[in-house]
DNA sequence: AAAATTATTGCACAAAACTGCATGTAGTTG
DNA sequence: CAACTACATGCAGTTTTGTGCAATAATTTT
């Protein structure tokens, strides 16, 4: 029996009965329960249900389960939201693009926090629905299958009309000489609309990305207010990008 | 034995099997293992299963997935959809508006379909995500919490610059006096440009709900064109939507 | 046809993953 | 609080992986 066969096996068990026992599971499948245990500890990493005392039990989302099992470098990107949940205020405006980090941004964001986002991000919608304070305003358009985000004439129009106090804006490649780059011409039109819908941009950004390029260009370094990456704000890694008039946090 | 051989042989086996174990395909092909596993590296990177440690197995819908556990009278509403499908042609264009009974209308939407969908609501939106060959178009707007469709002057503007060949309006209440009428004035708005942007207005709708209606009007019963209930067409308690203009499946 | 290039395959070996067990700790229940 | 169950953690044995290398097969170029 796979590991992968098994973490399946007790995703299908809890979303038909919504719990399960260790115990019944490892007896089931016949494994030790350290085994199980370590399953679902996993399963609960990446969000696909809740580990408790004794089992588990499903996430429990109304009708659609976001589940984000293979993100890449979950654990940075969570670090990455967190900083960028401190800037945050009450009764904000804000914008957020697509992505993995946004999404993590997305789910974090505490439920008593009144805001207002904006989002071209389908999967960025679906999290964001489940918090009852948000004002939640879907930028429609054409949906882009691959990345999940509406695009092209009807969403750069819609975004044409707003101006936002913050955009959390996640990006392909930055480079500090070459600013942000994309590898989609029609994101990056979507993205140019989100840079000037907003009073100061947010970008959140693993360090693997940074000095990377890509063939367009969404806008110059300089047009980046605040850095988030999951490094200390003094890292080497980050020195040519101070002096620009950016915040790096 | 060809490497294309071998590979469609696997991708069989986890066809048939849901998995794979390294070490079967290697024994039974007479392989050493490193090629198996070279293949299904392969396989991987085109997306045609999932490599796991020690094998693989099928991709199936482990990120995102859209439950629809507790549908009221799903056995209906799955019948009156599948009435739905039997009128979309090739190429066509349609609006489809939220509620359970479209969600399961998009569900089973087939594959190899290829058309293109507009619709307000998040939910089906989702589900029709899954299919490559629809085109998407989200109508943004706010998001309304508990019917998690677009509504407000954003999603109206947008619905008033297309004309679409078919409207799938999912409704409240609906009587051959009252015509089609909601509980909410917001949605009330949304569905009469709905109407307004379609050619024709199909509308699927459970016996349950013939015959009631609520406060405010979306429109008349005569601009309905077609009424799909999971009835048989010649049922009695559809007597009365008779000679008005309406067909009736 | 010969030579050169490229793709495929098996093997070796170190690194990583997996799993059960043992141990000490934390949480639950009566 | 005492008995019990569940938990985290480290360890060891086993299996699986990735990678470099060499031999062979297939394809292209000359």
């Amino acid at each position: 029996m796979l590991k992968a066969e098994r973490k399946r096996f007790i995703l299908n068990e809890v979303r038909i009965h919504n719990r399960v026992l260790l115990t019944d599971i490892a007896e089931t499948l016949n494994v030790s329960v350290d085994t199980i245990r370590r399953d679902i500890t996993e399963l609960h990493k990446e969000r696909m249900l809740k580990k408790v005392h004794g089992g588990a039990i499903s996430l429990g989302f109304d009708n659609i389960h976001i589940g984000r099992g293979d993100i890449y470098a979950l654990e940075l990107k969570t670090k990455i939201a967190q900083k960028g949940i401190s800037l945050l205020k009450m009764g904000q405006v804000i914008l957020l693009s697509g992505g993995t980090t946004n999404m993590e941004f997305a789910r974090l964001i505490p439920v008593e926090l009144q805001i207002t986002c904006f989002t071209p991000s389908l999967p960025v919608a679906n999290q964001l629905m489940t918090k009852p304070n948000i004002d939640l305003i879907f930028i429609g358009g054409k949906m882009a299958k691959s990345s999940q985000i509406a695009i092209g004439g009807d969403a750069i129009n819609m975004l044409s009309d707003i101006r936002v106090d913050m955009c959390f804006l996640g990006t392909n490649s930055i480079d500090s000489k070459h600013g942000l780059t994309e590898f989609d011409w029609e994101i990056v039109q979507l993205k140019k609309a989100m840079v000037k819908a907003s009073k100061k941009v947010v970008c959140p950004v693993i360090s693997e990305k940074l000095h990377s390029d890509q063939r367009y260009k969404v806008c110059d370094i300089d047009q980046v207010d605040i850095l988030l990456t999951e490094l200390d704000p003094m890292d080497a890694r980050l020195d040519s990008f101070r002096d620009k008039n950016i915040q790096i946090i």
